[in-house]
DNA sequence: ATCGCTTATCGTAGATATACGATTGAGGGA
DNA sequence: TCCCTCAATCGTATATCTACGATAAGCGAT
């Protein structure tokens, strides 16, 4: 489906991408993939071995879930020899905020 | 696939739902419904019909997508005789937002 | 009662997502 | 070299999503 490149801007000329906010948002669209991320914000960096504890899932289906958050890029992934160690991106997930706040809730009375 | 109701909390005894998150974000994981949700922060309240108008979708396809959103709270759907007028549910977005900050980005050298 | 407008729902086809076990591959250590 | 560990990927089954056209259902007006 293609939707209009085309962007939609609000009274500022801000940009907001739709497709953009949405892959992020899908990424975040599953409790694991939720879990993996407020761990890793409270943690700052963990082994995927970590993540496999935390959760009642196989460490194939972790695996998969890391991959999906790191192409969202709200997750980054460095290897450690045999390890990878993963992090969030405070910058893409600054960037999700702002898209929130844009996207919702402009303070009542900012309508143009 | 089932998650220990159990909380994570943050330093702060806040509740954060993982999967209650998950499903807001999961509603906003598609750029249509995104981009439904942003018409309707612009314009307030519209029909279905607007929304057709505004997308490249069937009208069955608009309709599912709307339900999706009602579905996940974030938005509202008043029966007006033979219309059904829409808007978004402003609480429920000022929670998600919420969630959002909980989430990710607790102000740097707050963590515990 | 019938028509017309609006929206929801049904049925369905094809694409994605989600989960698992098994396997592979890359390193480190004995 | 030969294991062992850790993580990614493969193969697969099942479930959910996404899109459409067709149909139904609700209501107002004629």
């Amino acid at each position: 489906m293609q939707f209009k490149k085309q962007s939609i801007t609000t009274a500022k000329e801000k940009e907001f991408d739709p497709e953009s906010f949405a892959s992020m948002c899908k990424a975040l669209g599953h409790p694991a993939r939720v879990m993996i991320v407020n761990y890793l914000n409270r943690i700052d960096r963990c082994l995927c071995g970590d993540i496999v504890d935390l959760l009642p899932l196989a460490q194939s289906t972790v695996s998969q879930h890391l991959k999906c958050l790191k192409e969202a890029g709200l997750v980054k992934g460095e290897v450690e020899g045999p390890k990878t160690c993963y992090c969030l991106d405070k910058v893409v997930l600054e960037k999700f905020t702002r898209m929130v706040a844009d996207l919702g809730l402009s303070p009542h009375g900012e309508k143009q």
